[in-house]
DNA sequence: AGGCTTTTGTCAACCGGTTGCCATAAATTG
DNA sequence: CAATTTATGGCAACCGGTTGACAAAAGCCT
């Protein structure tokens, strides 16, 4: 009989996988086993287990490591474990710059913790963020939903089966970070009613957005307080085309002060304003939401009420971390302050002219 | 002797692993393979080669893995094959606008062919940008390179491994996407000499961004060209910030107009200007370069070179596919074309007054 | 010293796919 | 109809770690 294939005779086997063009195909435990002597599950333990070891036995293993340059494979490890040290991160559209902030703080955060960020985006649309959520489900550790757009239920279910948290948003039964607007609307209500506005209209942003509710919520209260008139308009979209189309119903509606959903209307409100040639702050006050980038850039600057979006994008990374490593307490909400940016584009009334 | 281990006895074994909340471990080729009554193997070639295995079985396989709601275990198919279906993208400053359409573009692409994309941040470092695309190397089917601080030697190093594709800089023997500045630049000089310039300063990035020499070389040839006077001024780091503090440098230049590294100078060196009294564009012109988000949030609305950045970012990730896919063609370098974006920060030059 | 507990390292099974090789069944051919 | 090619499915090894069970070695106690 032939023997079918040739037995370890060749000294120098091809490796001749991965690494299509380079050589040198990644030292394995096992290779740091064959140079210290030791058994692989020892180099395993030595590696993940801390003190499961002899010091002696990890000092020999740890140098071989070195030597070798060896990283562990991170699919080999996944595969048993499940772990892959890696999170997601959804956000509804990656070029708004509401989550530029959100997307560094929490890639800082987990990169520190050695986590990986992966990084989706729904675009706006609820069934899109469910199958990336999905998708994302089985790669990573835990999942961060930025302004979630899809069902409470839905986020629920994900929640099952891998630590998720919401930044932007409340879910039951979910860990969530949340500024709480209370205090930045406060703030810009006392500062308008201190400059004489007696009117003021809120344009809100998508029907479904949860943060809307509760800044339209948050500007009724603080207007209550301030005895000042609220009335509520509707935008389009959450743009500064949104906040161009919204004009005529702002000037329709004869507040002088006007707070938005958030900066991208603000900001495309004022200039449709402006371009008809009302001045701000003189004629007209208006007030934001984020402080986004580029919010400064306006002449004149934007008023507005600050989230701290990078420490929610940190904050939810922490809670996953806490979650994944934690001694399992319960889910917990963080809450993180919002404070009024004051700016140009909201002052005293001039009397009208 | 007593039985260490129970021989397969139980009826329902417990699974218990995985998804500590949820029951449910997710079906494998092993389940499917028994409700169709084949070989997992079977299985196997039926999901991932198309045409191995018979129209019959074929059918067989796929409805027990709808059923079962099958989905492949991505590590599990990483470990044997090296696949990961995933790229890496590392940029310099993720709340830098400039790369928002970049990742975008690269998303949207990579998303569209069933790849990941994973993000990295090199914090504008060069080291911290070699570690991330070290650590990256590892998980990901190839590497996306934008604007890379790194030597060109170490990222050839990198390209031996994987496929990789640099952006906004040309590395000799791999493949680039970069905008061609020709174009967008001689459209800008023009304009700027029709409308009465003569000395026309260049606002400098970082000294090792290989897209400022090309745009200060642009801006030579084509002031050569319309026969203007052009000086370079350097700038200490290409931010907002940075030109406000080079606004002097500016002014000390006796230049009319100003081109800037990109748009955040411009930006920054338009504020300090107004601020000083001049009117943008009567007693000064500025065109920045990019187009990034913002740029036309400014009073006068930023003039500017725009880099198609979202095409950047996608015909990098096709770059990447075609290299992982293609016919093994060589490395070729994609070009874009820039243009001008001309807003109100740039025109006429008043009379000095 | 003898017996008992605690360390420490080894063995082997396992995670869930992929793939080379082979045997068999089916199709093609002379 | 036999001979040969081709299509198809099965077997088993493998990717590179992890981990429960266990035995050898070491430490502790009386």
């Amino acid at each position: 009989m032939t023997e079918p294939k040739m037995p370890e005779v060749a000294a120098t086997r091809v490796p001749a996988k991965k690494h299509a063009r380079d050589g040198k195909p990644n030292a394995t435990i096992y290779d740091i086993a064959k140079v210290a002597g030791v058994n692989p599950s020892t180099v395993s333990r030595a590696l993940s287990k801390p003190g499961r070891v002899s010091a002696k036995t990890q000092k020999l293993i740890e140098d071989a490591a070195a030597e070798l340059n060896y990283q562990v494979n991170p699919f080999a490890r996944a595969l048993p474990t499940g772990r892959t040290n890696t999170f997601g991160l959804i956000v509804a559209d990656i070029t708004n710059p509401t989550f530029f902030d959100i997307i560094r703080g929490a890639e800082t955060t987990a990169t520190l913790r050695d986590y990986t960020l992966v990084l989706a985006e729904s675009a706006e649309s609820a069934v899109t963020e469910l199958t990336a959520a999905r998708r994302m489900m089985a790669t990573v550790d835990g999942l961060i939903l930025a302004s979630p757009r899809m069902d409470d239920d839905d986020i629920r279910t994900l929640a099952r089966d891998k630590p998720v948290v919401v930044i932007n948003r409340e879910v039951d039964g979910v860990p969530c970070v949340v500024p709480d607007v209370n205090k930045g609307i406060s703030e810009a209500v006392r500062s308008l009613a201190a400059n004489g506005h007696q009117k003021v209209a809120f344009v809100a942003g998508p029907p479904q957005s949860w943060m809307s509710a509760r800044r339209w919520e948050g500007v009724q209260a603080a207007c209550e307080w301030s005895r000042l008139e609220a009335v509520r308009l509707e935008s389009t979209k959450p743009t500064v085309d949104g906040g161009r189309q919204v004009a005529r119903d702002v000037r329709a509606s004869g507040a002088t002060a006007v707070l938005t959903y958030n900066d991208l209307l603000a900001i495309g409100l004022m200039q449709e304003l402006q371009a008809a040639g009302m001045v701000v702050p003189d004629h007209i006050s208006i007030v934001g939401f984020d402080d986004i980038f580029g919010a400064d850039f306006t002449t004149p600057p934007l008023t507005t009420v600050r989230s701290p979006l990078g420490e929610c994008g940190a904050g939810a990374a922490t809670l996953l971390l806490d979650l994944l490593h934690g001694t399992g307490e319960p889910a917990a909400t963080l809450r993180v302050e919002t404070e009024l940016v004051l700016r140009g584009s909201s002052g005293r009334l001039l009397p009208a002219g």
